[in-house]
DNA sequence: ATGACCTGTTTAACAGGA
């Protein structure tokens, strides 16, 4: 089973790379961020009729996550559960059955946190701390569970072309890397840190300053997993080619494949 | 090089992103 997530950065600017890519990758599951677009005008029918189901948690102007899979649902569970408050679409999971047990898939947009001097980086804090909690929660369940999305960190100095740019950057700093570590060792695994594990390895790259010519990017988009899901993992692999596409999304799809 | 973008929205400048 191949899961896949990216941020597309505007479904309605990003429908015909997507498309495009979904025919090319297919992969099974596709955990999309920054819809930037309301449930009831995500083009759900497009994805239909390419053989998945769709679930859309999404909100005027901003943010705004989906899940498409070809397997069916069984729950859809819109908005971080214990942050009930947050009004911002960041957090999209949904449990699917598959011919050898249920596997557990949440589409992440974490806050970007910037800048650090406003309410948006104790924000983004707050935000992981509830992610925590809740991971923390579904752990317990001791099933496959994959957490996928924009985290909006950065998780080494190995994942960033150049780290003193970064210093003072809320996707970099010390407590932001700490929060996502403590969210690792609630017994999560990486999966690129699993498999691929190279430094300079990017998922986003900046539309301005020429970051893509000069492969100035970052590496901000993880998938986490159970160790139920780590269990089974066989592959990991980032689509770098679609940031050289007309129209990019600034992110490219991570993806990982499963033995289930 | 100090420069350099993109998306969505109350369609003209903003807000927000990373």
């Amino acid at each position: 089973m191949k899961i896949a997530t990216w941020n597309i950065n505007g479904i309605k600017a990003r429908l015909p790379n997507l498309e495009k890519w979904l025919r090319d990758a297919n992969p099974d599951i596709a955990c999309l961020q920054e819809i930037k677009s309301v449930s009831e005008n995500f083009p759900s029918e497009v994805f239909e009729a390419m053989g998945y189901n769709v679930a859309v948690h999404g909100q005027k102007s901003f943010n705004g996550v989906a899940i498409l899979s070809k397997l069916p649902f069984d729950e859809v569970i819109k908005g971080l559960p214990g942050n009930e408050a947050d009004e911002q679409a960041r957090y999209l999971e949904a449990v699917i059955s598959t011919e050898t047990g249920a596997i557990r898939v949440a589409s992440i947009y974490l806050p970007n946190g910037n800048p650090i001097d406003t309410p948006k980086y104790p924000y983004k804090l707050e935000w992981m701390e509830y992610l925590k909690k809740h991971a923390s929660n579904l752990l317990k369940y001791e099933e496959p569970l994959v957490l996928a999305g924009d985290y909006n960190i950065i998780p080494t100095e190995k994942d960033v072309y150049d780290a003193s740019k970064w210093l003072d950057d809320a996707l970099y700093l010390p407590q932001s890397k700490a929060a996502y570590h403590a969210i690792l060792n609630l017994g999560l695994t990486s999966a690129f840190e699993a498999t691929i594990n190279k430094a300079h390895k990017y998922t986003f790259w900046d539309y301005q300053a020429g970051a893509w010519n000069k492969d100035n990017g970052i590496r901000i988009d993880h998938l986490l997993l159970s160790p139920q899901a780590t269990d089974k993992l066989n592959h990991c692999e980032i689509d770098r080619y679609t940031r050289g596409w007309e129209k990019p999304s600034d992110h490219v799809p991570i993806w990982i494949e499963l033995d289930v």
